[in-house]
DNA sequence: ACAGCATGTGTACATTTGTACATATTCGAT
DNA sequence: ATCGAATATGTACAAATGTACACATGCTGT
């Protein structure tokens, strides 16, 4: 564990407050997401939350930003241990039926992320890349077109099952999937 | 014109500040949604809309919900009118790329929308009817994965498009469309 | 005509908010 | 050891916010 008392001088004390604020826009949402609830979040004085951020909105910008990034490095990630067409599309049903985007709290982060993105063009730009990476990554085994919908079914598909009682299982997503890339089960 | 003078009793006034309400959420995200942008956008005073809604959040969960019912109603128009298979898919392709669902101030609000569900169940209920109904429709002509996939196909779409730059267009999409319900183009 | 009630409006106020800033504390370089 | 800069923090405050509410106005039924 880090020691507790000598906190002067904290290197990672910017990143905490960025994961603090993620987590704050998590439980209560962007509108109630405010200075004192990050500072309380991240243990940290009001006054550090000032130091480290121009405004409240650069604070966000920033945040919403690591959120993009982390989201396209992990779906990068996953994507790049596929060798083969089948390993893609093993791999793009583990990615919507999986843990990782199929989590409530990442669904939530999702909607708030897009609303503030339509609203702040530079996190827009993020996004744009992280799409981009999405479907280079998809095309080294599908067509442009069937990359793009693969790619919107992630998005598709997660929303849903966020909503719906009943998501949908791993086969039924198999199925679909393999109905895009035009290959029988 | 309406007379400007004898507002006393203006039956319309109630929902003119639900509609300004969604205005403001457009123009300037919930965050900045406030009741007295909310009465200068509808053009009446702030204890107008005291008086109307107990609280903010009552009148946004009213807006939202009126939101989510108005999209729902106009998914279920247009599919009425598919009388067979072909029609039904032409009504999908006519709803992912059609001028009412494809635009930005409508994409806008659903990830408000999408955004304030996750926070209030009686939000969330209404989206659920909606999406019941929405795979309803489709399965009159389709089995219901193929309806789910379709369904989930609008929201990624929807979503992909307001971010790219290039958007599909409208073959592409009927492409897609087909290759899900499993049938050539 | 008028009483009762729904509708409408302006003002007031306690809270919360973002942010500034004076003041401490710590660290690194000399 | 000491100076200067970076880091850290508590407090203060003007502005904005949600909401209450006293009062005004118009409508409806008798």
């Amino acid at each position: 564990m880090a020691d507790r008392s000598a906190r002067r001088n904290d290197p990672e004390r910017r990143q905490r407050i960025i994961a603090a604020a993620l987590e704050v826009i998590a439980e209560h949402g962007v509108p109630a997401t405010t200075h004192r609830r990050i500072a309380a979040a991240a243990g940290v004085p009001l006054g550090s939350v000032t130091y480290y951020f121009t405004s409240l909105e650069a604070l966000l910008t920033d945040a919403f930003t690591q959120l993009a990034e982390e989201s396209s490095h992990a779906f990068a990630t996953r994507m790049a241990q596929a060798q083969s067409r089948d390993d893609a599309r093993e791999a793009i049903i583990d990615i919507i039926a999986g843990s990782v985007w199929a989590e409530p709290r990442t669904l939530l982060l999702s909607y708030e992320l897009y609303a503030f993105a339509a609203r702040h063009p530079s996190v827009s730009t993020v996004m744009q890349g992280w799409m981009n990476n999405s479907r280079a990554a998809l095309e080294r085994f599908f067509d442009p077109l069937t990359a793009r919908a693969l790619d919107a079914l992630v998005e598709g598909i997660g929303i849903h099952n966020s909503i719906d009682p009943a998501p949908l299982d791993r086969n039924a997503i198999s199925d679909i999937v393999h109905r895009i890339t035009g290959d029988a089960a």
